[in-house]
RNA sequence: GGCGGCGUAGCCAAGUGGCUAAGGCGGAGGUCUGCAAAACCUCUAUUCAUCGGUUCGAGUCCGAUCGCCGCCUCCA
């Protein structure tokens, strides 16, 4: 099957074709760092991370830039009304995003360019806009104007004539020629502070939509292949970056547009006054409070197992005993393979069953990110594995096969190979060994009682134990620990 | 009001014209086991929100209805 996604302007799936053959470059729209981002926006980052891993699993070279929006009226009202410079409310939230990225194993684009960084560019694009004709200025702002491109509203489908006149528009915008006008570039304020950068128009700064021009344009060229972000970028932001580019330079800009559904909190839409607007540090807090272990692989897998366009309704309680389980069980693979111990080849039937894999796993993919029959093709191997297995246990080069198998599977999930080196806290890791040994010990020992309560105790607290020959495998949604029966012995 | 999306088993979730409707979780029974866990085997939707229509044939196309959701100027 060739590889097609769905394109948001064409409201179909179509294949894709990158402009440049076995090379892809895609622009991501990014965090506004005033605070920490929301698991719904993870969610959004996730479908990204699935589309550039698939893309590579499918042999593109790509290259990724997702922007990092540190100035804006939110980032600048932080600023203002705790006193302190802008980097000090920017900094700290972009250390954590790469730290929240980092533990969800969201691979890194190849560019993170801050908005700050690019405010040169950014005039320059607005210089055009102005000399084409597409721009104007009121005071000391800069507005583009929509009547000067007709084909504005042709992603979002939306009708000029029908918009209305949102209930959001600041009393000083009335200013512009037309309502539906955007700023381009937005003349100094007092509240502004020392938040200001020198154009030809005056201090000021950007808009928030020339940054994603002016940033992809930087760093992919005025025409490049896929542009992502949430639906609710749709419009107008994304609108608005196709209405300058295209105005700006002539060109396509970004051929393919995809977007991911928003995330639903138990039902409603994440929102602060709701406080269903988790971060990944709360949801942990909300997760341990109740008592469970939070695993971030099984919130990784819960994230990545709905199809991106279809909103994902995420519920505490089903996470909770959903997704931990269904990992355990991919992750059991791999345990057999690597304690497979029996000589011999490869089983024809064990070949077939990872080729059928493979190619289910493939073609799901290619169809448009088809994640839910990708995973099904891992799970049909599982059963078949281990159908086999019981059987006739595996053989050294069965193993070493399905590993290798298995990693390949993992460059575009991330989620099969979670070690107890993943696992932060090593205090908790101790504890857990240290029972395992106790019981290990009574069980030489016959006291099968003892050994019995603590294997209740540790799977109370979700620790699955695996009675193997020569160790106990300790298994977990945060990870996996081995731990040797012959240690007990001394 | 305008534009768009969604509604498949107890729960999550594939399937967009044609063999007996994937897969996961949960549940029931059995095998194995010191006992378990895991694993394996069997069972768990005559039916795809509802009602019409097109077709030899529809969950899948068309229309209507109901329900949920998103966007409509800076929320991924």
């Amino acid at each position: 099957m060739p590889l097609q996604f769905y394109d948001t302007r064409k409201r179909r799936k179509i294949p894709f074709k990158p402009l440049t053959a076995g090379r892809v470059k895609m622009y991501t729209c990014g965090p506004t760092v005033y605070k920490d981002a929301t698991i719904g926006n993870f969610r959004t980052y996730m479908f990204e991370d699935l589309l550039r891993r698939t893309l590579q699993f499918l042999g593109y070279e790509v290259t990724q830039v997702m922007n990092i929006t540190d100035v804006d009226d939110k980032t600048i009202r932080e600023a203002h009304s705790l006193e302190v410079p802008l980097s000090d409310i920017t900094e700290p939230v972009i250390k954590r995003f790469f730290r929240d990225i980092d533990s969800l194993k969201i691979e890194h684009a190849e560019y993170y360019p801050r908005a700050t960084d690019y405010i040169p560019e950014m005039i320059e694009l607005i210089k055009r806009l102005l000399d084409n004709g597409n721009a104007y200025i009121m005071d000391t702002n800069v507005y583009y104007s929509i009547a000067s491109f007709p084909e504005y509203g042709r992603l979002s489908g939306m009708k000029l004539d029908k918009l209305e006149r949102g209930v959001r528009i600041n009393a000083d915008e009335y200013e512009k020629e037309d309502f539906r006008d955007f700023a381009l570039w937005k003349g100094w304020t007092e509240e502004d502070g020392d938040i200001w950068w020198e154009s030809p128009w005056g201090r000021g700064r950007p808009g928030w939509h020339i940054e994603c021009s002016a940033l992809s344009m930087k760093f992919l060229g005025e025409e490049f292949d896929l542009h992502t972000g949430g639906v609710d970028n749709i419009f107008p932001h994304h609108e608005n970056e196709i209405a300058q580019s295209v105005a700006a330079t002539g060109k396509s800009f970004a051929r393919h547009w995809m977007h991911s559904a928003h995330l639903m909190v138990e039902g409603e839409k994440m929102s602060k006054s709701l406080g269903n607007d988790y971060t990944l540090k709360s949801l942990r807090e909300k997760v341990e409070g109740k008592g469970y272990y939070f695993s971030i692989a099984a919130f990784r897998l819960a994230l990545l197992s709905t199809h991106y366009r279809k909103p994902l309704d995420f519920s505490v309680e089903d996470f909770l005993v959903e997704n931990r389980l269904a990992l355990v069980r991919l992750w059991l693979l791999r345990n057999a393979a690597e304690l497979a111990i029996l000589d011999g080849g490869i089983r024809p039937e064990i070949e077939i069953a990872i080729e059928n894999a493979q190619t289910h796993f493939k073609s799901a993919l290619e169809d448009d990110l088809n994640i839910s029959a990708s995973l099904a093709s891992l799970f049909i191997l599982v059963t078949e594995v281990n159908r086999l297995k019981s059987v006739r246990g595996l053989t050294k080069s069965e193993g070493k096969r399905l590993l290798e198998q298995w990693r390949e599977f993992d460059k575009v999930l991330g989620v099969l190979f979670w070690d107890e080196e993943d696992e932060e806290d090593e205090e908790l890791q101790s504890k857990i060994e240290v029972k395992v040994r106790e019981r290990l010990r009574a069980r030489l020992e016959r006291r099968f009682d003892d050994a019995d309560r603590i294997r209740d105790e540790l799977k109370g607290n979700g620790y699955q134990l695996d009675d193997g020959k020569d160790e106990t495998v300790v298994i977990w949604s945060g990870g996996r620990k081995i731990v040797k029966n012959k240690i007990n012995n001394s």
